[in-house]
RNA sequence: GCCGGUGUAGCUCAGUGGUAGAGCAGCUGUUUCGUAAACAGCAGGUCGACGGUUCGAAUCCGCCCGCCGGCUCCA
């Protein structure tokens, strides 16, 4: 949700300052209720810290937050007693009253309240007056947007406190941040709760260690995720079908290493726009190597290795390439936001007039893959906004005529799409792709950038039809983005319960008693025979115990065999969530398994 | 990086200055079982690291490391 700059916010009028619920859309009603429980969180913050010095405190996606100056850290038990205090206001009906004051009555009045004061001289740099809002003995500096009285703010949780700093500059202060949620209806807070209870279900980093996937070591650094067998295999799973695709769509495949010199990052511009994202340098003499953040100079440095004509374009190249880029400590979390990344990265050198159809290609890939991992795809292309201090380097009618391929792309290709005016990249424009996973999250995984800087400055050049030397576009594209993530996407997207082609083991055999273990271990030699991921549960526990440790691994497919299935050279199928497929013959079994394996089928 | 929280057995967690605990997992034995947990025993720890206070530190203080929530949503 895009906010409007603030000489573009809809002027409100006392008259519309407050409203009653009948005259404004659902929307409208949900956002003043949650803004009007910030004003009610400030006041009784009031009441328990009478020096806090008050920020912000505007509606945000699921409820919403304030920013105060406090005397000490709020700890759980503040929350609980502001959310208390909270809703004995809420019950009292205090009236919202909004009106305009002259600048220099807002700033008596907010005389001790130094972030309101600072705004006020923002505010008052456009107009004479600015709003306030009463409620009960609270008054604040507020646009304006209540609903009538604090009966009618729905229904809230408070949540967290964070740190948050002063108008998000890491220069300013450092904040309290105290979120809530909010909605209109009981209901519709408690599927909130129920969501978020849910998605912590799902967390990957807790099902990567309950599924044995993958861990972490502090002796080796933060956010450089070690893979165990088992989530090896789907990462080798998720990169040889993603190769695969490529190489059906006319993608060749190359290798550049892990390291380069710091030249051609300077040539490239990583050295001036992306250092402190670079790990520090390894120093060899008078030469320093960085470990590679991203591929592109590597790519080009490749392409310029031999001589090319515009008859060989467009030209791809394609590379599962581990790149280590230097995330700042804090911001590291699980799988989703590491040090050490595969990327899916591919740069497709072409001419100009080739870019639409390029995309196209790219475009394809995309879908055909998300497709196949069950995420919903949302587009938006990343356009050029007006010049700003020379962000977008490069001609402008390279630009123009790159935008005007995208749009075209798009246009052929019958996508919904977003056009989002000032979001390019400073090379080129770009489209980005939002997966929308089981849970409604948005995940920002495949991208298509145009390139019309990078490959001038490394040099890049092939013989056009006139004989005369010419830079290609370069094309920047990544479908699943990097492997770890989109990893961590999957896995909770389905909850673990992945499609059996990604399963680390896609059936189980459980053998009741003793006796039937030689069985169970011929019918899974014949399983390894076809290529199948299958083990053997040969432990002692009784066969209830062994089927709910297969479920809580969440493998698709139980086997159980005993006498009567030993006798008919069969197996008592069992699917993951628990639906029980009858006695099959093994045969029979283990070519459906196969079959749905390649064709990569998913259960849900 | 910054703010707050947190780190005890493989996992989940008790334990607030006086000899380190439970459940699950593991191992051993008994049980050989028909669709989500058989029973018993055993073993398992420099209490994240380093330094300090103290007769004595998992516990108090300092520093470092890791992990978790946040640091965009503008009166």
């Amino acid at each position: 949700m895009a906010e409007l700059p603030n000489d573009e916010q809809p002027q409100v009028d006392a008259a519309t300052a407050v409203a009653a619920r009948d005259t404004v859309e659902p929307d409208e009603w949900l956002r003043r209720q949650r803004h009007s429980a910030a004003h009610v969180l400030a006041q009784v913050m009031l009441q328990i810290f009478p020096d806090a010095k008050l920020a912000i405190g505007p509606p945000i996606d699921t409820g919403f937050y304030y920013d105060f100056l406090l005397p000490r850290p709020l700890t759980p038990g503040d929350l609980k007693d502001l959310e208390k205090r909270m809703k004995k206001e809420a019950k009292r009906g205090h009236k919202f009253v909004w009106e305009e004051v002259p600048g220099d009555a807002a700033r008596q009045q907010f005389a001790d309240q130094p972030f309101k004061l600072e705004l006020i001289e923002q505010f008052t740099e456009e107009s004479d007056t600015v709003g306030i809002c009463t409620h009960a003995d609270f008054t604040d500096l507020c646009r304006g947007g209540h609903v009538q009285h604090t009966k009618q703010l729905g229904y809230f949780k408070l949540m967290s406190t964070a740190g948050a700093y002063w108008r998000g500059d890491e220069n300013k202060p450092q904040l309290q941040r105290v979120y809530g949620a909010l909605f209109s209806q009981k209901d519709e807070l408690a599927a909130h709760l129920e969501r978020l209870e849910e998605a912590a279900r799902r967390d990957h980093r807790r099902l990567g260690r309950e599924l044995g996937l993958f861990t972490f070591s502090e002796d080796i650094g933060a956010g450089i995720p070690l893979f165990l067998p088992k989530g090896e295999i789907i990462r080798h799973e998720i990169e040889s079908y993603t190769r695969d695709v490529q190489t059906r769509k006319g993608f060749d495949h190359v290798w550049t290493g892990h390291i380069a010199k710091r030249q051609l990052y300077e040539k490239s511009g990583h050295i001036d726009n992306y250092d402190s994202d670079m790990f520090p340098p390894m120093v060899d003499g008078d030469n320093e190597y960085f470990l590679k953040p991203m591929n592109c100079p590597s790519h080009m440095t490749l392409f310029k290795a031999e001589l090319h004509s515009y008859r060989e374009l467009p030209i791809r190249y394609s590379e599962f390439a581990t790149l280590y880029r230097y995330e700042r400590s804090g911001v590291l979390s699980g799988l989703t936001r590491v040090r050490s990344l595969t990327q899916d990265d591919c740069h497709i050198f072409c001419m100009e007039a080739q870019i639409t159809s390029e995309f196209l290609l790219c475009l394809e890939i995309v879908q055909e893959e998300m497709a196949t991992f069950g995420l919903d795809l949302r587009v938006a292309l990343s356009l050029p906004g007006e010049e700003e201090e020379g962000k977008y380097v490069a001609a402008p009618e390279k630009w123009d005529a790159a935008v005007e391929a995208l749009r075209t792309a798009m246009k052929a290709s019958g996508l919904e799409y977003t056009e989002e005016v000032g979001e390019a990249a400073f090379y080129g424009p770009k489209a980005d792709f939002f997966a929308l996973d089981a849970l409604g999250r948005e995940w920002q995984l495949s991208t298509i950038q145009v390139d019309l800087i990078q490959p001038e400055r490394i040099g890049c050049e092939y013989i056009g039809e006139d004989g005369d030397k010419h830079t290609p576009v370069v094309l920047h594209r990544a479908v699943v983005g990097s492997t770890e993530r989109f990893m961590g996407v999957l896995i909770e997207h389905w909850a673990g319960n992945f499609p059996a082609w990604l399963a680390p083991v896609q059936a189980r055999l459980v053998p009741i008693a003793d006796r039937h273990l030689d069985y169970a271990n011929k019918v899974a030699a014949q399983a390894k025979a076809l290529g199948l991921r299958v083990d053997v549960d040969a432990g002692g526990e009784r066969m209830q115990a062994k089927i709910r440790n297969g479920q809580l691994q969440k493998i698709p497919y139980l086997l159980v065999v005993g006498d009567t299935e030993e006798e008919a050279n069969s197996v008592a199928v069992r699917k993951r969530g628990g639906e029980d497929l009858g006695v099959q013959d093994v045969e029979a079994f283990l070519a459906e398994l196969s079959q749905e394996i390649e064709e990569r089928r998913r259960d849900d």
